[in-house]
DNA sequence: GCCAACGTTGGC
DNA sequence: GCCAACGTTGGC
């Protein structure tokens, strides 16, 4: 059992969008490094913090399941889909995603500048500087200081 | 909206 | 296979 932090901007897609409609399909990645989490490293039952990325203030809010193997993304093969990709082949596809499904709202987003003040945090890799990946591994000790922490709710 | 950081592309 | 240019991410 692993533990990860994926993001999204919430403007585009929300943890609401998410418990509205769950499972769902966590498209649109296109970077080589997620895809092989997805592939290589997810596992079915693995638990992910959702995190609002380009959002005031950006962090955690709320808690989703890994439900899915890793399969071929339809987004890329979507002409008329803003992550179309023209080189993927059809018989080799190039991203993958997995479905994932909603568990927890937190009552409230708990923001990086809350992460990187928390001892035990400091080396978690969503408050490194320059960190872009979309998709983040979390290890169990971070996990449990964060699951610890007050105001966020049954 | 700015811009630092970093991944990707493509010329050579 | 190097590396400059370019595009994107994402905090602020």
């Amino acid at each position: 059992m692993r533990y990860w932090l994926m993001k999204s901007e919430p403007d585009s897609y929300s943890i609401d969008d998410l418990a509205a409609k769950s499972p769902a399909m966590w498209e649109g990645c296109r970077n080589y490094t997620v895809r092989n989490f997805f592939r290589d490293s997810m596992s079915v039952g693995d638990m992910a913090f959702f995190y609002n990325s380009n959002s005031n203030p950006s962090g955690i809010a709320g808690l989703m399941r890994i439900v899915s193997e890793a399969y071929p993304d339809p987004t890329q093969f979507d002409p008329s889909s803003h992550y179309f990709d023209a080189k993927s082949p059809m018989d080799a596809p190039r991203w993958l995603l997995r479905d994932v499904a909603f568990v927890q709202k937190f009552d409230r987003v708990i923001s990086l500048a809350e992460l990187r003040e928390i001892p035990g945090l400091q080396g978690m890799e969503v408050v490194k500087r320059g960190q872009r990946l979309s998709v983040l591994p979390v290890t169990e000790a971070e996990w449990q200081i964060i699951m610890e922490l007050p105001g966020l709710g049954g």
